[in-house]
DNA sequence: GATGAATGAGCTTTCATTCAT
DNA sequence: GATGAATGAAAGCTCATTCAT
């Protein structure tokens, strides 16, 4: 038997109240789906477990969700869609280019140690073997555009003349791979990292530093920058 | 969770024929268990499928190993510690550093796309959060190894004046996170990466230019490396 | 099971527009239910699907009918008491007794093979057990009618001379009988048969010349019907 | 999962004790298949309750068999090869034909009657959409094989010169319906039948009577054979 | 020591029915 | 009167684990 009658449609911006309503449960269901998905993962999840952690009944769930992957769809998505955004800010511009980048190193730092972050993470590549699409759209929504921002602010500083930078996008990248340097992998295993304000600062520091060394066009009255010890 | 407990230990050279066949019969049981954890992980393996892949009955397996989670764990320990080291080889010496770094950094690239480190991973990511112990024989295996042998390395270049580090295991950091570039996140993830020996090599190559600029001794009479853009 | 208690009575000519209105919801619930009720046996359908199907909500069913059960038995007697009547037409008076028993073994060959007929039969065996009223009711206006009929006709034909039936009743049911050989016990259990033109009039011939060669009143004149070999 | 690994094949002859263990738990489980089957029908019955009818678990229920569908299977094709065969005994030659045939003829109301029968019927009739094979199984090893018997021996006695049998596997047939008159429909539907001694006798001789009257061979020196009345 | 049949808790999913709107 | 969201019992099926042989 098909249930696609009994379930109710996407809801529009425009839809009544009774739609209104449907809309708060569906979110209710994915919030409840999250904290059970964030906890357990997908196989580990069950589907009677995010019921009770919604609050609502097991029929409920498959009112809104078609399947067990349905649901983990829509949570992911959502995750990728509407809370990663909120975590790739825009560039702050500070007082000069170091400073603006040193802004952008901290909160990216910060990015990949943040528990959403690090949960999505885990969950996709958990799953890529078997939700490839949500790889696709957590890339897009996630590291792609921050890449973009970010190779797009590069671009302007090259053709002003203060960088030089024969690939944007790779720049980005590094840049991207330097600020993971090491606390990200060790994160995404769980394994224990030091996120105190000055070790953070100093692995956005340091990132900035190596990558200004490569990029910065050489100025001869400017000595490049000084790489320094990891606090203790 | 402990794997040692009352199973066989490993075997001796005075053991007897017995455990010789002992010995011989948890390696089968342990290949069996790397072919189906590999393909379908953690929750998606199942007793059953391990027996018949190596050719055990479910009740040997359990003769073995005490439960699936000690079977698992066997099976990543037994990969963070055979295994691994072979994908972490000596850093070849090259004519001189910058060669050398070069065919360090295509080695590491290559390994992290090589699918026996992206299954680890993606399995110690996955079970992280019920398996804390594994993650950290992996790393201590894996990545903290290779981190190891590096800052050494470079610590005698800097001893010997031709690098500046002050901090030579966050250099090391760095230098393995440099080499992640563009395609260890993408990898892990299973979305399509370009794996062509050109990218490889550019990728690498990038690296190394970004990190020697980063830390050679500043030389008046050497200019800083260029960077350049990728290939088609 | 009861259908009758507490829903809308069949409308009289004084009823109001209301429940004129009402009893036609209550047939277009009929027919949404004869359609999933037929493609799906009694408990392969679904109330969800049936209210699809009808046009009308899952809570419009309940105010018509008290339950599945209720349905499906409003559902089983209206093909029997208003479709089945269609099907058993009155016995063609032919140009003589042959022609007229031709024609109506032809019908009944033609019934037992007829969607509806099929569909009726196996959806009661199929429930006869748990609702024993509906086979009553399908007995006496399908089956128990036709064999009325027959046997009232014979009757006549017995009084008048033409034949010799000591038991009327008996003799129809033979007839009845006879007319299935071949096909209805296929059909049923949906094998397949062959619904050839010449075929089916093979079999209805043959169960008029059995049936008369043992019911026909003796002539010395004219000799007994001779059976024939089944057409290619 | 495949699971083929954990269930037995099918035994044979030579298996040793274990494997006829297995056959006797595979036979325990199909005897409890057949009363809840037999009393709910598919659909209607559940695993759990098959499982409890057996006295086995319900992962035992999946070791033998793969699914409901494989069991029910089962069930019917044992019913059909092993059962069925014994309700179609071989025609009891009587001291001459007509009382042979009365023989067969009260063997076959019987059979029409009796609960295996009906049972089967009714369950094949009910799932025949959803099992085809069944239908053909069913088909194959009772009425067909009775049909095949009946015409040969049919056409022995058509060669002998006694009858005069054109078509003998449609004779067959026709023998067959006439048999079924006035109880197995009615049977099949549950609804009472009378099944007295006298009034199966009068049926099954009443058939005869009428088969032998269209097949005979005419015998100027006897008259044919009269219908009777059934009994009070 | 090796086997694999047996277990039963637990899984995802369906669906008749209710009831607030 | 009509709606359809919510319910929760019950379904078919899986699988880690045990234990008699």
């Amino acid at each position: 038997m098909d249930t696609t009658a009994d379930r109710p449609r996407q809801v529009q911006a425009e839809d009544c109240v009774l739609s209104g309503a449907s809309a708060a449960k569906r979110a209710q269901i994915l919030a409840g789906a999250a904290r059970v998905f964030a906890e357990h993962g997908y196989e580990g999840a069950s589907m009677s477990g995010i019921a009770r952690d919604a609050g609502v009944s097991k029929g409920t769930l498959y009112n809104y969700f078609d399947s067990k992957a349905t649901l983990f769809s829509a949570f992911v998505e959502q995750c990728a869609c509407e809370k990663m955004p909120l975590l790739f800010s825009r560039i702050d511009e500070g007082a000069n280019l170091t400073e603006s980048l040193d802004h952008l190193a901290v909160a990216m730092v910060r990015l990949f140690t943040s528990p959403l972050s690090l949960m999505l993470n885990r969950i996709i590549i958990s799953e890529a073997g078997n939700f490839p699409a949500l790889a696709e759209t957590f890339w897009k929504h996630g590291p792609q555009k921050a890449i973009n921002i970010l190779s797009a602010w590069l671009m302007q500083h090259n053709d002003a003349g203060v960088l030089n930078i024969p690939d944007p996008v790779f720049a980005a990248e590094q840049f991207y791979a330097l600020c993971q340097t090491r606390i990200a992998a060790r994160a995404r295993m769980q394994l224990p990292v030091n996120t105190d304000e000055a070790h953070i600062t100093f692995i956005a520091r340091s990132a900035v530093r190596t990558f200004l060394n490569a990029y910065m066009r050489e100025d001869p009255r400017l000595p490049p920058f000084v790489m320094e010890r990891a606090p203790d």
